[in-house]
DNA sequence: GTCTATATTTCGATAGAC
DNA sequence: GTCTATCGAAATATAGAC
């Protein structure tokens, strides 16, 4: 029986959607729990309770809980990588740099257990994605720095070191996901609103661009 | 039988002296593998191979592994409230927060096993510590906002807003100890050494302080 | 205060009917 | 592709001799 007869989806096979849908609610449900429990605290039971699933199911998907972790941060690189993207469609530095700062900001706010995992991973020597750290992003930052001293080179910005530069950026913008805790409770308890995150926003812009001798957009 | 007729010290106790300093073994291997392992994935057995004890010997000091956890995470934020003296010692805006940067980069050189603790402990919603959260660290935050405003409104720094000061101060300096293994590997797999940590300091305090209006010094 | 042996629980993973 | 039942491993915690 041809798989284009059977409705919607001209090529991809019901078997396939299926497949897919679960995939992702499994995805989702996993980059929470271990955003919240840490890979060790986290459970097969506890994700599959969260997405609505057998414990069973999860290792029909995905044969070990290592492979659904790796997805997860797999899936969270991608995203990171993407945001990249601002710092190179702008030539000049202000608008480059303050682009970045603004997509890392919108990342910690719609992918909070995304950037935990992430951080976790990091802090726990990179057992998964090591490769990743020693190929995809040690290119990536090796080219950045590269742009950023360009730019000093022709005074067009205070001669920092690039390196620390983009650390500063990583970790500040990061601070408002992997430590949201912290602030929701120095802010009486309460999410930021969209207010208070622009406000946010504004303030790093702000004065990293005046620390390196640009001005806020 | 006195206690002080039996040794060196004279009101300690024999057995006090023991109980302090196994724990204190016990305390610096539980650091260590809470931090590289989080939470969950760190075992007692680990804790105890590394503090060379046996694993029931850990449960005669600490009766539970929450127990010692807890103990750890209270170790560190002591360390990390007692570096905010430098912030109180100067008078004059840059001084002051050129100090507690630079306190702050030290700590994560010396405790990189403990800012990864807290980190983990934060970013799984503060279990453990969330009253001091809310008691110790939120007074002292608002604390330092207000003599920060104060400043400001003496002219004497930019007009930034000091909440989010204090955030980009601590993500920036604890980034260096949370994500060393990154900043390891993007070294050309080597730790940073001592002249590397004085450009990060350098560079941190370099940004920061210009960006609110102050000159490096 | 120390240490071996073990009780008890929990978790990752699988078997096998549907 | 789904789900119940369960196995086997590993972890926390304790008992009890020394």
């Amino acid at each position: 029986m041809d798989d284009s007869a059977q409705g919607s989806r001209a090529r991809a096979g019901k078997r396939t959607d299926i497949r897919r849908a679960n995939e992702r609610v499994i995805l989702q449900a996993a980059e929470r729990v271990f955003a919240e429990a840490g890979f060790g605290g986290a459970t097969m039971q506890l994700i599959a309770d969260m997405a609505g699933l057998p414990k069973a199911n999860l290792h029909y998907y995905f044969a070990t809980k290592e492979e659904l972790y790796r997805r997860v941060v797999e899936d969270i690189f991608q995203i990171w990588l993407r945001a990249a993207d601002s710092f190179d469609d702008a030539p000049d530095p202000a608008t480059a740099i303050g682009a970045y700062i603004e997509a890392k900001m919108r990342i910690s706010r719609q992918h909070p257990f995304g950037s935990k995992v992430w951080a976790s991973e990091v802090m726990h020597a990179a057992p998964v994605i090591q490769d990743y750290l020693e190929t995809t992003l040690r290119a990536w930052t090796e080219g950045r720095i590269k742009a950023i001293q360009r730019w000093i080179d022709d005074g067009r910005m205070a001669p920092i070191d690039p390196r620390h530069l983009l650390y500063m950026i990583w970790a500040t913008t990061q601070h408002y996901a992997d430590f949201g805790h912290q602030i929701e409770t120095l802010n009486a308890g309460r999410p930021l609103t969209d207010r208070q995150w622009k406000a946010a926003t504004d303030s790093v812009k702000s004065i990293i661009l005046r620390g390196i001798g640009l001005v806020a957009g």
